[in-house]
DNA sequence: TGATTCACG
DNA sequence: GACGTACGTGAATCAG
């Protein structure tokens, strides 16, 4: 029997997508226990839609309900605009599985479950709801998306689920400020950086509003736009008229699509007990299939969750306290054994990995073997490279018995590590990922405790694996030491015996699984999973990707550079000899200093906490004026400096085969969320001194390529400007001027057009040093000014920018009670010292005030560099290096134009659509045939 | 191995 | 009232 949809009817309208991102996020990543299936979302989609059910008695209940999903991601709206939503996050991996659940989910409660290829869930909505009116019922959307609003009025009213708040027509004026009519043209002009609806720049909600109903409503707005009075809105409105028609069109919801069913076939049914309970026993669900079945009076099924398998080895998940047994771990020897790790994997749907090399260079060792676990404690390694006869003194390439072939093995292994469905787990995956990329497979999708770790704990300890594991498994790995020894008769990991090598290596993938089943969960109670999800996880594999290009690097530059700096070194030295009176060694800073503050008598000597005598670089540039002995020591220096660390030490780390350095990046590196680069470190190349810079011609683009140079321009002041929200400082990065000048003109009441470079040059020391967290010690030795003109420039300093000060207190304050502090993206940064005494709080305070900037400076970049691949692909284009807020590429010349634009685009928006800036992000570009050209 | 110095953002 | 400081890194070298 149906009842004609009509007067005395109630249709709820529930939000599917809004429902489904809300259980994601509330709930920490569950797996179905029997094989590994990532079902959190939907278990909280069921909590959802049960309490939902619950809740539907007494006179105000529906009579007619339906779950509304989105379906493609084409939609019209594409059509109309190609940028429409195209700053989207990605869906994160362990949630695309489980859409089609909560589709299944909503049958199975018997709820109508309705979406429709090209058009959004707000459409469908749209036209229910227009229908329902128009046939006398009410409606209530389930739904908090301000989209909706539109549709609000004459018996359509919006529920806030979460909050069990009402929206109705007040609610709607209280969040737009006019009518749900007139909603769209506030949405029009205002546009929305979520959806990326352009909109008109510079007019938001309430502007927008204001204008709307002055001129009644938009279309009338756009047509008197001339008479409005604000010279930059009225021209806003006149220039960018289509815009604001288009953003219009994207917002309106469509309330005429044609459907293939009608109301009556979304009448409340009452749920068939086998299919719900059926399809909550099946996903494992306990507690909410038992009381389901109470509810609807049937027994609750057993719930069989153990992993499906053959025998006893895999037996239920152990908590991690689990004891530790080195014996329990397997030598693979064949494939067959391997076939049985393999499916073990595919069962759980995750798998720890790790590989053994014969060093740590990853992009010239050997792989020596591979170790699995998917359950904790059990573990197995698969020898593939170790030798026979570690005592023989000439080696030998005999492989050791009870090794498959390797190229057997890695074919076995490659569609599991290459599988989208299974989630490979390691610790610094990275290192892993490119062993394997070389040898031609590509590692994916991926999880690293390193950084998992990072991302929870940044600041508070370190993250590597012993370390971790004794934190958190109370366990002590066995040490490499043991197995490779150490010094000059350490051996590589291919001489040790297998019987040995399972024991240590197994270990490895053990802990690794352990570690992450402990410390996953934790980035959602933590609220670092977005952190995680969108800055460490997806910049793995761009890491890699660059590391493994490299960049070319000339080494007869170098060596030439190096020559003469030897020649040039060995005068100064001859003549150090000569002033000192005898011969000494230029490199040791207490000889030095003994010839200086004893043999010379010179005033102004401090000590190391040593005893030793202490000559940086700029207490002799004091003394260099007088005396020549302390200018060539600086000469000496920075010329051995130079060779040392640059010329000479580069050219062992160009690859002989292809004339490339290939740097690597340590993703946890800095506690603040930048990155640091080593063997060798690109990112502090020589730039500041005349004779340092030459050392970039080096580093050189090919054969018909350029490099290209992108960085950003004064980017942590910009984020200071804009976290402290800073009008004066905001305004002047609008409109494009010279902020250290603006600064000093705003502090010493100079106008801009009187600036002399002296002025400027202080305030510029000055904004460094609010970024560093200034203190009155520090300006004094920068500017080599007495301390209390330092105070007084401070002081000054914040009578005219007291947003800063009060910026700098509320940041302290907050590190003080939490003992973090937040980038403007998330990233927590541990401040274990804030509460310390003594000097070390004044060193956690400053830190806690340069973090939150120098991070969100690191997240910034960090965004771009995922959306990278993207925006260039196609492009004879690729991104090789980093360097804070720098980013290298090499393209072919043709190209240059093209993906300067591109990658500019993307670092200039690489904020949104997380965080709309206030301020622009601008990006200066620079090319060249080498590095010194590009800069 | 720790301390010192200095290269970068 | 003195303490001893700019923030974040990596690498080479000396000295014990």
């Amino acid at each position: 029997m149906t009842t004609q949809f009509g007067k005395g009817c109630h249709l709820h309208l529930i939000d599917g997508s809004a429902f489904i991102f809300r259980a994601y996020h509330a709930l920490p990543p569950l797996t179905r226990k029997s094989d590994g299936l990532p079902i959190g979302a939907v278990s909280g989609f069921c909590n959802m839609l049960q309490r939902y059910v619950e809740g539907n008695t007494g006179p105000d209940a529906p009579t007619h309900v339906a779950v509304i999903f989105d379906k493609g991601s084409h939609t019209f709206r594409n059509d109309l605009y190609d940028q429409y939503k195209a700053n989207r996050e990605a869906m994160p991996e362990d949630l695309r599985p489980q859409m089609p659940l909560t589709r299944e989910a909503t049958r199975a409660f018997n709820i109508a479950c309705k979406e429709m290829e090209g058009f959004e869930a707000d459409d469908i909505m749209a036209t229910l709801a227009h229908q329902a009116r128009d046939a006398g019922g009410r409606v209530t959307i389930l739904s908090s998306d301000k989209d909706l609003m539109q549709l609000v009025g004459d018996g359509v009213e919006m529920l806030d689920p979460m909050k069990n708040k009402r929206i109705d027509r007040d609610g709607v004026f209280e969040k737009f400020g006019v009518g749900p009519e007139r909603v769209v043209d506030v949405q029009a002009l205002a546009g929305d950086s979520v959806d990326n609806v352009p909109g008109a720049p510079g007019i938001g909600i309430k502007t927008a509003a204001l204008l709307i109903n002055e001129y009644g409503d938009l279309e009338s707005l756009l047509d008197r736009a001339g008479e409005i009075k604000q010279p930059k809105r009225r021209q806003t409105l006149i220039e960018k008229r289509d815009q604001i028609e288009l953003s219009k069109k994207l917002v309106q919801l469509d309330c005429n699509m044609t459907l293939d069913f009608t109301l009556d076939d979304l009448e409340v049914k009452d749920p068939v007990a086998e299919d719900l309970v059926g399809f909550l026993s099946q996903m494992e669900f306990r507690t909410l299939t038992k009381r389901v079945s109470d509810q609807l009076g049937v027994e609750a099924p057993a719930i069989n969750d153990t992993p499906q398998s053959g025998g006893a080895a895999e037996a239920a998940e152990e908590p991690a306290d689990l004891p530790f047994d080195a014996d329990a771990y397997e030598w693979v020897k064949d494939a067959e054994a391997l076939q049985t790790w393999i499916d073990a994997a595919y069962r759980r749907g995750y798998v720890a990995v790790d590989t053994e090399t014969t060093g740590l260079d990853e992009m010239r060792v050997d792989l020596v073997g591979i170790c699995l676990s998917s359950n904790a404690g059990q573990a197995c390694y698969v020898p593939l490279g170790h030798k026979a006869g570690a005592d023989d003194l000439f080696g030998t390439d005999q492989l050791a018995e009870g090794q498959m072939p390797m190229d057997q093995a890695l074919a076995v292994l490659k569609p599991l590590l290459e599988d989208e469905s299974i989630l490979k787990i390691g610790q610094n995956m990275k290192y892993d990922a490119k062993i394997f990329a070389r040898y031609g497979i590509e590692v994916a999708p991926i999880d690293d405790t390193m950084l998992i770790s990072y991302a929870l704990h940044a600041g508070m300890h370190g993250h590597g694996m012993d370390a971790l594991s004794e934190r958190y498994l109370n366990h002590t790995p066995i040490p490499i030491k043991t197995l490779l020894g150490s010094g000059k008769s350490a051996i590589t990991f291919d001489r040790v015996p297998i019987e040995d090598a399972v024991k240590y290596a197994a270990e490895d993938a053990d802990i690794t699984l352990r570690l992450w089943q402990k410390l996953k969960p934790q980035l959602h109670q933590q609220q670092v999973t977005t952190v995680y999800e969108t800055l460490e996880r997806p910049l793995v594999h761009v890491l890699k990707d660059m590391e493994m290009t490299g960049i070319q690097v000339d080494r007869d530059v170098l060596s030439r550079m190096s020559n003469a700096f030897a020649q040039k070194m060995a005068g100064y030295e001859a003549e150090l000899y000569e002033l000192a009176g005898h011969e000494f060694n230029v490199q040791s800073p207490a000889q030095v200093g003994k010839i200086l503050f004893e043999e010379m008598e010179l005033e102004g000597g401090k000590k190391t906490k040593t005893g030793q005598w202490s000559t940086p670089a700029d207490v002799l540039e004091d003394l260099a004026a007088e005396h020549t002995f302390a200018r060539r020591v600086l000469d000496y220096r920075q010329l051995q400096k130079l060779k040392s660390t640059y010329t000479d030490a580069l050219q062992d780390h160009i690859y002989p085969d292809t004339g490339r350095v290939h740097t690597s990046y340590l993703q946890s590196g800095a506690n603040t969320g930048r990155m640091a680069s080593n063997d060798p470190n690109l990112q502090n190349i020589p730039v500041r001194s005349e004779e340092g810079r030459r050392i970039r011609e080096a580093f050189v683009a090919g054969e018909g390529k350029v490099l290209l140079s992108l960085d950003y321009s004064q980017i942590e002041l910009r984020i200071l400007a804009e976290m402290a929200g800073i009008d004066a400082l905001k305004q002047a990065f609008k409109d494009g001027h010279d902020i250290h000048a603006m600064t000093a003109s705003e502090m010493f009441d100079v106008p801009m057009s009187e600036m002399t470079p002296e002025i400027r040059r202080q305030a510029k020391a000055i904004n460094f040093g609010v970024i560093y967290g200034i203190s009155a010690f520090g300006l004094a030795r920068n500017l080599h000014i007495p301390r209390g003109e330092a105070q007084d420039f401070i002081t000054r300093y914040f009578e005219r920018f007291p947003g800063i000060r009060t910026y700098m207190e509320e940041t302290k304050a907050f590190a003080k009670e939490h003992l973090y502090v937040q980038t403007l993206f998330g990233r927590k940064i541990h401040m274990p010292e804030i509460n310390a005494k003594g000097p070390r709080a004044g060193f956690a305070q400053r830190a806690a005030i340069n973090a939150p900037i120098q991070g969100t400076a690191a997240d910034v970049i960090r965004r771009a560099m995922i959306r990278m691949p993207a925006a260039i692909a196609g492009l004879p284009a690729k991104m090789l290096l980093q360097v804070h807020d720098e980013l290298i590429f090499e393209v072919d010349e043709a190209a240059a134009d093209q993906v300067v634009e591109r990658a500019r685009e993307v670092m200039e928006g690489a904020a949104a659509p997380a965080l709309h800036m206030s301020v622009p992000l601008v990006v200066d570009a620079g090319r060249g045939a080498n590095w010194a050209e590009a800069h």
